[in-house]
DNA sequence: GTAAACCTTCTTCTACAGGAGAAGGTCAAG
DNA sequence: CTTGACCTTCTCCTGTAGAAGAAGGTTTAC
């Protein structure tokens, strides 16, 4: 199997095997005479490991890593489940911040409606984005 | 006020507001017989205006085109409102794909404790990430 | 025998918001 | 008069996952 066809049966393009390879995802491969990358099915199997942890939210870098515990003879069950874990924990707390971003988001939104684009000085810039002045006693 | 004094005003470093204003989002400002940047309370209020659109989630690139239009002599509410309802059209699809990617990483590490990792193969890289097979009769 | 469709390596570019270092001028205090 | 804290410009680096182009060799099909 040569790149091309490695990289149709995944939908990939060939760049990006090329970009694994060097990235250490995949092993240096098999040359033809003419220095053609030749492939059997554990690099498409392999591939398909990678895409589908990176549908998990793994970086590049991680999934090499794991390659690499699995490369030195041990299953990376562990460190994949603390990566994973380490994951969850990113992806919450990042839902957090885009819940209170969203908010913020309505909240000038709504203070655009009941704004008149005349009141707005270029001192300002917008007013939009003034702070509503808590009015003193 | 110079550069320091500015910067030290709103605690972020000189560096940035050199880089803000390479950007465009700040004046050229004045100079002193020294060649030192010296500023008035309009480009401490600039500043705090470019913090606050960046809180709400907005690129410098975007906060740059506000003030363009301000700068053009029309109030650049209308441009504001738009740009904020495609923030949060992307804030609000951005949170979807992440609550989608939460129950995934959920399932994976459910099924990363009911593995054994004895039973993870080499083919496999980490069988945590094998889809699950639906046994066909 | 040539054109299309492959393949090779190399380097540079993208978005994003700065961070970092080099190499040097200026100013106030001791 | 020197030390330390400022200030100046310049250029490159960071992470992420490729995309893009240059410039060339090879193979297949007609």
């Amino acid at each position: 199997m040569l790149i091309g066809q490695l990289a149709d049966a995944l939908g990939i393009p060939t760049r990006t095997v090329r970009f694994y390879e060097r990235k250490g995802l995949l092993p240096d491969p098999e040359r033809a005479e003419n220095g053609y990358r030749v492939y059997d099915d554990t690099t498409l199997a392999r591939l398909r490991f990678i895409r589908t942890a990176q549908a998990a939210g793994l970086t590049l870098a991680e999934i090499a890593s794991v390659i690499g515990v699995r490369d030195d003879g041990t299953a990376p069950c562990s460190h994949v489940d603390s990566l994973l874990e380490a994951k969850l924990a990113e992806v919450r707390q990042r839902r957090r911040q885009l819940a209170a971003l969203e908010a913020e988001l309505s909240e000038l939104l709504e203070r655009s409606r009941q704004l008149d684009p005349a009141d707005c000085t270029a001192g300002e810039i917008c007013h939009i984005f003034t702070p509503t002045e808590t009015v003193p006693s």
